[in-house]
DNA sequence: AACGTCACG
DNA sequence: ACGTACGTGACGTTA
């Protein structure tokens, strides 16, 4: 028989000290999880290493203790336990519970006492124990049987105690260490020991006498000098130290040896628990996934062909794309699954299939798909018009968490517990190394995701009815996909000529003014580099520097502003910098976005990308097309509608956010701004500087619009005198003053704030969550910023909830006048249309009605609008 | 790939 | 004492 090893942990000291020696770590839904990894990959070290065949977590049961019967004092002083550590406990349990690992506590006793009494009796039946723990104390458990492990920083190196180790260490014997202790005390116990005695002088006393008991009884022998008077004062402390620093090992447990056989971990339960606190990296790495978890076989079908009875009235199906450009890219096959039956078919032979485009087009055959935007906008391309979708994976995951990114379908599968497939990476590669892999290959890794996605419909649905987000999910994101899908398809015209034009009228601009600068600065440089700028500026010519960068000096804009007065040539790099930036983004990158067919543009919007809610646009972002300033502003010529006799149309949210949060506040005052239909910065003016309407002065008007935008922002006084460039103390007493003047706004920050923590996340008017694990760190930077956040995202998610819904209704209302008006642009609270102009009349009367009632709130919504033969006009 | 910059709401 | 306004995407430079 093979020797029995005991490996007998102190759960609590290294939890403590897990928790410690890592930065504070979340997982998905904001829970720490810091010393539960700690504890993991020291557990997983350690079993590798030692491979034991009895284990024990021992922890410390409630706040007495024996010791506090002689001694009312022990462990007092001592900080609560943070809550970022008690809230991983129940994890930790459950780990150990997952590895089948005993864990025992017993009333009035501490680990160490569990731990000593369990190691002597392991060592009376010859075993081998291994202790491990965070705490020193434990050393004097060795001995030849009995090795103590005490971890070091980062839990996975690791200190041996063996008597041996401890000689050379210390010069004593592990019993001397409960010696050293008594004299020397320890303040994370609140053990008193002898004042004025440290490691040093205790060491050198117990090498001298041996122990404390034969240190008193030869006191009197002993030198006069003050450390003599100490000891002899504290006589009675330091004998009552080292009896409260003795481990007990005796304890009255009620488990024995025979309890602690340890059968290994149970590795499906294990993984779960990783599963649930994100330790992705311990899951990559980890041997049992490999040999367990091996990928599933999964039987599938290449087809050439498709029949109508192939085709169920619900199937999940995936369409492959090339790459993330569809409205570019080709379809390389689609793959099918109803749970049973998987198969692939390639683009060749779909493309001139009836029964497939028959089915897709059927409303009444129920599609489960992943990024059903996409599909549907390629497969219009072949005048497959997609129906019937009714789930979408890529944005059921979104609306659970819009923090898990949804790039690669393998991820996301991963994050809700399905790994059978691959990651596109290791099909395709990267780079320049894309291929397209054999038939076989790609057929398998499609009908994987058909049939992910088939597997995850259950799971990811339950999930959202859980959160209250189903109808949020199923009756908002859903149906607004396809619209979305359509505007995309749609595109908008650009006139290219336009910007050609444009174009050479800002290079000849440009050059003029690379001249003047490098003129003025002596010598040729690269203006667009930041650095090379920086020389210039603030080496050659010697301005003051305002603000640096981690790389160096910053030569941005509000810098650069605060300099014109010093140096002729930074105004000339703020005009360069303007019409380079309209040159490189805006002409050449928008010219390249324009396809050749319809001289359109063609965005893509990300509908399960921000944080917020908020959708986004890409190749090319027609959210960002400049307006600000007059110059850039001429860019919105170039988009003109599709056809002759058409105009744009455009409406926008007049302060949407202020009113979304005069809602949620329910501030008296701010309801009665917007209710009365004021001019909300004058009124804030009016309140902040206590004048009246007349009294209010453009710059008090403009300090108010700062202070607005702070408020929804998340205020604080530096971001406002950064902004207003004015002194923080000055800012904090606008904030002061604004805070008086609407109180329940005030309220509503502070709750929402406490909400945050308290649930971890927070939601918006449709239930749409964002999560905050920042908001309980004890980093300053990182909780400031999850407290902002905090107040920001209801305000802007909720904005968002509200368009969107705008977007919904919007579309239903133009199919049921029966116009032939197109949505085709959103820009977070605008809305742009092509129209007819025997339209224009109903579309003033109707766009403004069912944008302002997409959502009711406690106080009116407000839209304006205009028209003109060009987005520049159409203001 | 990361950084700085700047365009928008 | 800490050091930032919230949310995005595209471009050019530099490592």
């Amino acid at each position: 028989m093979t020797k029995e090893k005991l490996l007998l942990l102190d759960g609590n000291s290294l939890a403590y000290r897990a928790f410690f020696a890592l930065p504070l770590l979340t997982n998905d839904s904001g829970v720490h999880t810091n010393a539960v990894y700690g504890f993991t990959t020291m557990l997983q070290k350690i079993l590798e290493e030692e491979k034991p065949t009895k284990m024990l977590v021992a922890f410390d049961a409630g706040k007495t203790t024996f010791r506090h019967e002689s001694y009312g004092e022990y462990k007092g002083g001592r900080q609560k336990t943070p809550p970022e550590l008690s809230e991983q406990f129940p994890y930790l349990r459950k780990l150990i519970d997952a590895y089948q690992i005993k864990r025992y506590e017993k009333e009035l006793y501490e680990a160490d006492d569990i731990i000593g009494t369990l190691a002597k009796q392991a060592e009376s039946e010859d075993m081998d124990v291994i202790i491990v723990s965070g705490d020193k104390d434990l050393t004097q458990l060795a001995t030849d049987k009995v090795t103590v492990y005490i971890t070091r920083k980062g839990m996975t190196d690791i200190e041996k105690y063996t008597p041996s180790h401890i000689e050379e260490k210390y010069g004593l014997s592990p019993l001397q260490i409960i010696d050293m202790k008594g004299l020397m005390g320890d303040t994370s116990d609140n053990i008193p020991g002898v004042p004025g005695v440290g490691e040093k002088t205790a060491i050198k006393l117990l090498k001298e006498y041996g122990s404390v008991e034969a240190l008193y009884e030869q006191i009197e022998a002993m030198k006069k000098s003050k450390m003599k008077e100490k000891l002899v004062e504290n006589e009675e402390q330091a004998k009552m130290s080292k009896k409260l620093a003795t481990i007990f090992t005796e304890a009255p447990i009620d488990i024995s040896l025979e309890d602690l056989n340890y059968p290994g971990p149970n590795e499906e339960e294990v993984l779960n628990v990783w599963q649930e606190l994100s330790f992705k990296s311990l899951i990559e790495k980890s041997d049992f996934r490999m040999e367990e978890k091996e990928t599933a076989d999964l039987a599938f079908d290449i087809v050439t062909d498709v029949t109508t009875d192939m085709l169920k009235d619900v199937m999940a199906v995936h369409v492959e794309l090339e790459n993330e450009h569809y409205h570019t890219c080709r379809i390389l096959g689609l793959g099918f699954t109803d749970g049973k039956k998987n198969f692939y078919i390639s683009f060749e032979d779909m493309k001139n299939n009836e029964a497939i485009k028959n089915w897709l087009e059927d409303e009444s055959k129920i599609k489960y798909m992943s990024d059903s935007k996409a599909a549907q906008a390629i497969l219009k391309r072949i005048n497959i018009e997609l129906r019937g979708v009714d789930f979408d994976l890529v944005l059921a995951t979104y609306i659970v968490n819009p923090a898990v990114s949804g790039d690669d379908l393998a991820t996301l599968a991963k994050e809700y517990g399905y790994s059978d497939v691959q990651a596109n990476e290791t099909i395709y590669g990267k780079g320049a190394k894309w291929t397209v892999p054999a038939m076989e290959v790609l057929a398998e890794h499609v009908c994987r995701k058909a049939f992910a996605i088939w597997s995850l419909q259950p799971i990811v649905e339950e999930k959202l009815k859980e959160n209250e987000q189903f109808d949020l999910y199923h009756d908002l994101e859903l149906p607004l996909a396809s619209i979305l899908g359509i505007m995309e398809s749609e595109g908008v015209k650009v006139n290219i000529a336009t910007l050609e034009k444009m174009g050479g009228e800002l290079e000849q601009k440009i050059t003029a003014l690379e001249k003047e600068i490098y003129e003025l600065a002596g010598e040729k440089f690269n203006i667009n580099s930041p650095k090379q700028l920086g020389v210039i500026l603030f080496e050659k010519l010697g301005l003051p520097v305002v603000k640096k960068t981690k790389t160096g000096y910053s030569t941005a804009a509000d810098v650069l502003e605060k300099l014109q007065s010093e140096h002729q040539i930074v105004k000339f790099i703020l005009d360069y910098r303007q019409l380079a930036k309209l040159q490189s983004t805006y002409i050449e990158g928008l010219i390249k976005e324009v396809h050749s067919e319809d001289s359109k543009v063609h965005t893509r919007f990300q509908q399960a990308l921000t944080a917020t809610g908020r959708l986004s646009s890409t190749d090319p972002n027609l959210q960002n097309i400049p307006i600000r300033l007059e110059e850039g502003r001429k860019i919105r010529q170039a988009f003109v509608p599709s056809k002759e006799g058409w105009v744009l149309f455009a409406a926008d949210y007049s302060q949407i956010e202020l009113r979304v949060l005069a809602h949620m506040s329910k501030d008296e005052n701010l309801v009665d701004a917007f209710i009365q239909g004021m001019d909300i910065h004058t009124r804030t003016a009016m309140d902040v500087f206590h004048v009246s309407e007349e009294e209010v002065t453009s710059n008090m008007r403009r300090a108010a619009k700062a202070v607005n935008f702070g408020i929804v922002y998340g205020i604080s006084d530096y971001g406002l005198s950064q902004n207003l460039d004015i002194t923080r103390k000055e800012a904090g007493e606008f904030i002061d003053k604004y805070l008086q003047s609407f109180p329940g706004v005030k309220e509503y920050m502070d709750r929402i704030v406490q909400e945050a923590k308290l649930n971890g996340f927070v939601t918006t008017i449709l239930n749409r969550r964002r999560y905050l694990p920042d908001i309980t760190s004890r980093n300053f930077n990182l909780r400031s910023f999850a407290e902002r956040t905090a107040m920001n995202t209801p305000i802007q998610g909720s904005a968002a909830d509200i368009i969107k819904k705008a977007m919904i209704d919007m579309d239903a209302r133009l199919k049921q006048e029966g116009l032939q008006t197109k949505m085709l642009l959103q820009v977070h609270d605008e809305l742009i249309f092509e129209a007819p102009k025997e339209e224009i009349e109903i579309l003033e009367r109707i766009v403004p009605e069912v944008m302002e009632h997409a959502i009711e709130l406690a106080v009116p919504l407000k839209v304006d609008f205009s028209y003109g033969h060009t987005w520049y006009d159409a203001k």
